[in-house]
RNA sequence: GGAGAGAUGGCCGAGCGGUCGAAGGCGCACGCUUGGAAAGCGUGUGUAUCGCAAGGUACCGGGGGUUCGAAUCCCCCUCUCUCCGCCA
């Protein structure tokens, strides 16, 4: 949620960020709604305090002629009140439903587009693998090596969902493992999350737990829902908390399954492992004062890039943009991991991605430092992927065939997986 | 799941329907004292929101209700603790 003064005193930026996030909001409206919720608080508040005056004249002994006036004064001034708080809760509802609607402001450098092919590209990493044979795709190398069972898994859970199985499955826990291991080099403290959070948590991060649209799990009755990312759960853990301001930034990494409905998503590029409905992710996650974000940031982005180029995948870094970004997000940078498998000749796919969320998040979370002016501001939060591992195992499994079917191991996990190749038995 | 107890400021802990934004203590900050420290003494010390300001309003786990007036009374919910049951 954007701060409601900013929102009324920066309308006409406001505005534009909207347009060049291809959103629609009523920006006019929410202005609205503010101003007419600022009449009616004031309002309410004077009657407010006639009635606290009216009624400390009542402590002590009285006349009854006396004490029966003011309390006939104080029934009026009752019904006063409730009348307009009954506006005023109306009012209330309606502008927080409106304006938790405007999406963050984006960075200035942030590119002005549309959708995913208007990202900029800003870097490559490694070799894209040049075969000198049909390169398969990982549904169909897994197949062959018994290492993931889609048909099974229909069966038994549904469409998108998989066994994984013999080495892909050492293969998975190597890869976290992996990634914890450079995540806490980097001063991350690890932590496994729950896999189900509250509504409102979703909602303070600014994921819609509710509609058909939605990309989450609900569990009915409860108002919780599963997790769709361990960003939730991490970024929930100060909610309503002002944080010591010698504490900042706080670095957390967190390992939570995630799960997703992707009503709707499908497409050659949702094939396989690429968009399931659940899978395993660790995410790192930091909060800290305002003006230390950006550089947190792009260590975020050179852990993920160290992560991936160590492990000899190839990979590009895009800067997302404005149509792209998430409605938090005030800057995003995706790295695209080559996919030999992706289309007829392979194609980049997204294997991370990292968000400046500045204090949208916080806001609604209510999570503060105490500035060093004494006042409490909200922090500033990032997330951003250490590995989504399924994707990962997409990129391995297809990068690293070989021409009789078999996958080689990357070298620098071998020492974690305890095999260098997974071949056909 | 059953039975009971509880939830008050950074922490501990009082609190009779009006004098309670809330005693007292700890902690913290500042000052005095000291060669310096400790002790001692004094002062201060929540958050949010509306307002140019003065100031107002709200908040005693959350939500409703009773009342002229609720931290205090009533109802619902959540969480914590103890005991029992079940269980990886």
């Amino acid at each position: 949620m954007l701060d409601l003064k900013y929102i009324k005193e920066n309308a006409e930026a406001v505005k534009k960020n909207v347009a060049d996030r291809f959103m629609t909001v009523d920006v006019d409206r929410v202005i609205e709604l503010y101003d007419r919720r600022n009449v009616l608080i004031s309002e309410i508040d004077g009657l407010r305090q006639k009635r606290n005056e009216n009624a400390k004249k009542m402590k002590g002994p009285m006349e009854q002629a006396e004490r029966q006036k003011l309390i006939e004064e104080g029934k009026k001034l009752k019904e006063d009140i409730a009348k307009i708080e009954e506006e005023f809760s109306g009012v209330e509802t309606e502008l927080k439903e409106e304006a938790s609607k405007v999406p963050n402001m984006a960075h200035p450098d942030a590119p002005i587009g549309k959708e995913d092919k208007d990202n900029l590209e800003i870097k490559r990493s490694g070799k894209v693998p040049a075969f000198g044979f049909k390169a398969r795709d990982h549904i169909e190398l897994g197949t062959e090596l018994d290492l993931i069972d889609f048909d099974t898994a229909a069966k038994v859970s549904g469409a998108k969902f998989y066994y994984l199985k013999n080495e892909a499955v050492i293969l998975e826990m190597a890869l976290s493992r992996y990634a914890v291991d450079m995540v806490m080099k980097h001063g991350f403290t690890p932590t496994i999350t729950p896999d189900i959070a509250k509504e409102e948590i979703l909602e303070g991060i600014g994921f819609n737990p509710r509609g058909d649209e939605s990309n989450i799990y609900s569990i009915e009755d409860t108002g919780t829902c599963l997790v769709g990312t361990a960003e939730i759960t991490l970024g929930g853990y100060f909610a309503n908390q002002i944080i010591n301001s010698e504490e900042l930034p706080v670095k957390m990494a967190g390992i939570s399954h995630c799960f997703r409905r992707e009503a709707g998503a499908a497409g050659q590029y949702s094939k396989g492992l690429y968009r399931v409905h659940q899978f395993s992710k660790v995410e790192m996650f930091i909060f800290c004062k305002p003006k230390d974000a950006d550089d947190f940031h792009e260590e975020i982005r050179g852990i993920e890039e160290e992560i991936f180029s160590s492990l000899d995948i190839p990979f590009r870094v895009v800067d997302t943009c404005t149509g792209d970004l998430g409605a938090p997000a005030y800057r995003k940078y995706d790295l695209e991991a080559w996919m030999p498998g992706r289309g007829d000749n392979g194609g980049w796919g997204e294997i991370t991605s990292t968000s400046n969320c500045t204090d949208y998040q916080a806001r609604r979370l209510g999570i503060r430092f105490k500035d060093d002016d004494g006042k409490n501001k909200h922090v500033y939060m990032l997330n951003g992927t250490a590995i989504a591992l399924s994707r990962a195992i997409i990129a391995i499994m297809e990068n690293f065939q070989t021409e009789d079917g078999s996958i080689r191991i990357p070298e620098k996990l071998v020492p974690y997986t305890g095999f260098d190749i997974i071949k056909k038995k």
